[in-house]
RNA sequence: GCGAGAUUGGUGAAGUGGUUAACACGCCGGAUUGUGGCUCCGGUAUGCGUGGGUUCGAUUCCCACAUCUCGCCCCA
């Protein structure tokens, strides 16, 4: 037998049904956003990701799924979804009328080649949104306020993370207060903050093993190197977030493993105690410099990406309810070849007429038929006879109340409208 | 990349170095030649993740591998 490989799953039965709804939910909000759906490849040239999400990062560094295809060229399989909207955006040549922000949204499967785990799987969808165009704060605000509705919407208890790693200039200020505060200390923190604190010394600050070291609890903390325009930003942020009415809290700590981030950075932050790490829902941040360095013009965005396996999860295990239409309208039972006939016509007079109707494919006996009705949870049972057809008239039965009621064929759809 | 535990029909599972792998659900058939969901009877794994090994004999013991689940790391 050939089976799945490591990390994948499938989808099917309730749990298609529960995604379908979360998707739906998405459309449903993103609309309201006035986001529109974009779609990119799976795959990419490999540089792409290198470029963007960074070398730095574990992402690009271990966790890509790279190869070479038939024509030898170095092939990633897309770890997460900015990128693939940057080299669209800018490919595209959408920053050619930016008289409004280029506002998408997408969902797609990313890969990670890592160690499965709960919330964690080699190929695993993402939802996410890029506002692409606006330095506005209020952009940034936007982009909070959906990421944080999304999961209103859906039913989970949420709160956001935020911070700001300022502009360039206060990021690099920052990073080499870091840097020299971190250097005579270094010896005292772990394996990977010593490789860290040359590639991505920002990254130190989020290591969970030295979480509750003291030399990280007074480490300089970003908002003391902001410059005066990086703060006034956070400030405004802040005050737009308080307008809103969404519950966040400020965190200097928190960075973000992709390395194309500047001022605002937030993650969405879920309270389930068995949860653990798989509390961070989202994230997302303003990353101004990734269009021009993919070679486009300078260009400010911001964006969001969320697990949707990760959320799915969540909503179960709080016990949200998921909007699922799981019955049918109409079970249709019959006989003979003749009823068969008759039932072949109905069913394709109530489907087109906006009726979710079933019936038996299977030559099963009559009662098992009612047994298939039940397991379909069908509210109306359709039951055809010789004797009525003669008079053209079939039997409906409530299948809740169990009355039953001679309606003739013509008057089927009207009198089924009625009761349903 | 590191660590722990699992793997028996369509499903939940019990079990044993040796004739027919328990039980339950589900499904199918019958009692009931077209109005059921109750009841009763019958049927339903030539198979115990894959490949080796030990043995007269392995689903059961040993080894390897795969996959799943759960941690660490990382992230969503």
């Amino acid at each position: 037998m050939i089976t799945k490989q490591k990390g994948t799953y499938d989808v099917y039965g309730l749990d298609a049904k529960k995604r379908k709804y979360v998707y739906d939910v998405i459309d449903a909000i993103c609309e309201k956003y006035n986001y529109t759906y974009i779609e990119t490849p799976i795959f990419e040239a490999s540089e792409l990701f290198h470029r963007s999400v960074g070398d730095s990062s574990d992402i690009v560094r271990k966790e890509t799924y790279d190869f070479t295809d038939r024509g030898n060229r170095n092939i990633t399989l897309r770890p997460e979804g900015t990128a693939s909207i940057v080299r669209s955006f800018i490919e595209n040549k959408m920053y050619g009328n930016l008289s409004e922000p280029v506002k998408v949204y997408y969902v797609g499967p990313m890969f990670r080649y890592e160690r499965p785990q709960s919330g964690r799987t080699r190929q695993f969808t993402q939802f996410g949104f890029e506002l692409i165009g606006s330095d506005d704060v209020l952009s940034d605000a936007e982009v909070i306020s959906l990421s944080y509705n999304i999961y209103k919407l859906l039913g989970l208890d949420v709160k956001i993370r935020l911070n700001t790693l300022g502009d360039n200039e206060s990021r690099n200020n920052y990073r080499e207060a870091l840097v020299n505060y971190l250097k005579p200390n270094i010896d005292k923190l772990c394996d990977d903050c010593k490789e860290r604190i040359n590639i991505n010394p920002l990254r130190i600050l989020d290591c969970k093993v030295d979480k509750d070291s003291e030399i990280l609890k007074n480490a300089p903390k970003t908002l003391d190197y902001l410059n005066e325009e990086s703060l006034n930003r956070f400030n405004k942020l802040k005050e737009y977030l308080e307008l809103m009415d969404i519950d966040y809290e400020v965190d200097t700590n928190l960075v973000r493993g992709l390395d194309y981030y500047n001022h605002t950075v937030f993650e969405v932050i879920a309270n389930i105690k068995e949860f653990g790490n798989e509390n961070v829902l989202g994230g997302g941040g303003r990353y101004n410099g990734l269009v021009e360095m993919l070679d486009g013009p300078s260009t400010p965005a911001i964006g969001f990406a969320m697990g949707l396996d990760r959320t799915i999860l969540a909503m179960e295990t709080k016990e949200t309810k998921f909007d699922i239409k799981d019955n049918i309208d109409v079970y249709i039972m019959y006989g003979n070849d003749e009823e068969k006939e008759t039932a072949s016509y109905i069913l394709q007079d109530l489907r087109l007429n906006g009726f979710i109707a079933e019936t038996d494919y299977m030559n099963k006996q009559f009662k098992n038929q009612f047994k298939s009705a039940d397991r379909f949870k069908a509210k109306y049972l359709i039951i055809l006879k010789n004797d009525d057809l003669k008079d053209f008239k079939v039997t409906v039965k409530d299948n809740l109340t169990k009355e039953e009621e001679l309606v003739n064929i013509n008057d089927l759809v009207d009198y089924l409208d009625m009761k349903l």
